[in-house]
RNA sequence: GGCCCCUUGGUCAAUCGGUUAAGACAUCGCCCUUUCACGGCGGAGUGAGCAGUUCAACUCUGCUAGGGGUCACCA
């Protein structure tokens, strides 16, 4: 078959060849060893954490080598698309301090010289691409139009998945002649673009993944799409195309393309392209209701979409810090022998990412946020504070602006001091974990069996109370009225004979904790009544 | 179901054929603080199972089991 004739056939638009675009972007002036890695969300709702965590890699990457981390938009799919989803991917992105340097900025002007970085942009790239692939007859059209409803596809994959051990591969349409061809043509069918394969899966290459090592891989047989019949590129197409002109020289994304790699490889060998490197990062998981395992799911886990810990405001170092351990897990120990290092000064290495998934651990999460509030000045938290509850709870938004200096103060509770209080983990548990400083106490932990001894200490000890100057001096009163009340005030008499007194020292202060705070659990009681003054503190003891 | 990937304590994990199998989170206990914490110290708890190679295996090989991913004209 003459398949130039074939290529001016089906797309007499098409005048460029692909040659004019790989010339037409020059190689990138990078220095030796700069890698080039790129992020490139699909518009299809909320940023995924996962998205974070493999741009932090990309991130990582490039600026470590001197290289270029740029941002591009895979909107080919309109049926999935979302109305301000890429705006929504950058923002989160520069949020989280992974702001591409180059490539797609939302509404902004994109930057660089390697664009357009928006795939909807790149129709006529790609048909160049999917046309010289039909001139040297490594791909041809298909004309078994197929139903695209998600019910249809859905329908139509459980069938494959049913019927046969594996999806048959070679696409019939492979086998038309020219006459076949130009006739549906004429016919004005609609016709996709396949790769004419010719692998043979039982059939191996070696391959070095940056993350996996060095592998085995069965060679592609499958006829993968090129273009869709509505012109449109898949990934597959796009991938190649856009990453080769832009100069991407890593190609970092999740576990879940693995099993594409082979096609991959083949379309690159097809067009004559050198091949790229590429690292697989596991995908995170997170545990399942049934006690199973799986990867954080966009519908079902709120905690999958990037936002979701700016609303329960997690300060954003929490979560890049959260992530780069799961990345590399040795960075909690650079971490703990630099505590006042910024992240970024970490050596990051590709290889260093393990190969099985992650569970996200929510508990880690947080201590690694205790840590990283526990160093923030009074100031920073009432900001961090503020601005959260700005966004979030406006009514306490209002309490933090009208009541500043008294807010700072109550941040100020064991903070700035060598070894701070860790506690914090998020904003939004602010307003509850203080609220006894923001308003009066409503409900108390007091246990059954202390009523009495409660009532008895806390009339003695709150008659006519005045706050004393120094902490010892109020320790000293908390001891007097103790004392006298039967409570013991040598901790090795207690500990010898505990059913002499009523209690000890640690028994009054959890009275008087309890009466002005409610709970068993709280700062420094003396910074608190400090903070709250006389005349708080006596209505606070007579409720 | 086919193919691929993975498997060290509840979680994240180090080790790259010879270790008392690190460390962190969580958990428990003790110490410090005569308060809550912070901090310090310690306990419990791990190589999925079975074979094989080897003087020696968590480390290599095979099988089994479990988990995950994928099998779209979605990315």
């Amino acid at each position: 078959m003459d398949y130039k004739k074939l290529a001016d056939l089906l797309f007499p638009e098409v005048d460029k060849d692909f040659n004019y675009y790989i010339n037409k972007y020059k190689k990138r002036n990078l220095p030796a060893g700069a890698e080039v890695t790129r992020i490139a969300p699909s518009p299809t709702g909320f940023l995924h954490v996962g998205t974070i965590y493999g741009a932090l890699a990309d991130y990582f990457t490039a600026k470590n080598s001197n290289g270029v981390f740029y941002m591009r938009l895979e909107d080919t799919d309109s049926k999935r698309e979302v109305a301000n989803a890429g705006e929504i991917a950058y923002d989160m992105l520069c949020y989280y301090d992974v702001c591409p340097m180059e490539g797609y900025r939302g509404n902004k002007a994109q930057i660089g010289d390697y664009g357009d970085y928006i795939q909807s942009k790149r129709m006529n790239i790609y048909k160049a691409f999917a046309k010289h692939l039909v001139s040297i007859g490594r791909a041809f059209p298909c004309f078994c139009s197929k139903s695209e409803t998600k019910q249809d596809i859905i329908d139509r994959r459980n069938e494959q998945l049913e019927n046969s051990d594996d999806i048959e591969e070679k696409d019939v349409c492979r086998n038309l002649t020219y006459e076949q061809i130009e006739s549906n043509i004429k016919a004005g069918k609609p016709f996709a673009i396949r790769l004419l394969s010719l692998g043979n899966p039982d059939k191996t290459f070696e391959f070095t993944d940056l993350i996996k090592g060095k592998r085995q891989i069965r060679e592609n047989n499958k006829d993968i799409v090129l273009l869709k019949s509505n012109g449109i590129p898949p990934y597959s197409l796009a991938h190649l195309v856009d990453d080769t002109l832009m100069g991407t020289t890593i190609v970092i994304r999740g576990e879940e393309w693995y099993p594409s790699l082979a096609a991959h490889l083949e379309l690159f060998d097809a067009f004559g392209l050198p091949r790229l490197k590429y690292a697989h990062t596991p995908v995170i998981c997170k545990n399942d209701e049934n006690g199973g395992k799986r990867k954080l799911s966009k519908r079902k886990d709120p905690e999958a979409d990037a936002r979701y810990f700016i609303t329960k405001g997690y300060p954003k170092t929490s979560l890049i810090e959260y992530l780069i351990n799961l990345l590399n897990s040795d960075f909690e120990l650079w971490r703990a022998n630099n505590p006042d290092l910024p992240y970024t000064e970490f050596k990051f290495s590709l290889s260093k990412i393990g190969s099985n998934n992650p569970m996200f651990d929510f508990n880690k999460l947080n201590d690694i946020s205790k840590t990283v509030i526990s160093k923030m000045t009074a100031k920073e938290v009432y900001n961090g504070v503020l601005t959260w509850a700005k966004e979030f709870s406006p009514k306490f938004a209002k309490f933090l602006e009208e009541n500043r200096n008294y807010c700072e103060k109550v941040f100020n509770i064991d903070r700035e001091t060598p070894k701070p209080r860790k506690d914090i983990y998020c904003w939004s548990m602010v307003e509850e974990y203080y609220s006894y400083m923001f308003g009066l106490v409503t409900s108390t932990e007091l246990e059954k069996q202390d009523e009495a001894n409660y009532k008895e200490f806390i009339l003695a000890y709150g008659k006519n109370f005045k706050l004393p100057k120094t902490k010892e001096e109020w320790f000293n009163g908390v001891k007097q009225v103790a004392s006298t009340l039967g409570y013991a005030t040598d901790n090795k008499a207690y500990k010898e004979n505990p059913t002499a007194f009523k209690g000890n020292v640690a028994k009054a202060c959890e009275f008087i904790r309890l009466a002005l705070t409610g709970r068993k659990n709280s700062p420094d009681l003396y910074e608190i009544m400090t903070i709250l003054g006389n005349d708080e503190i006596n209505k606070r003891f007579k409720i």
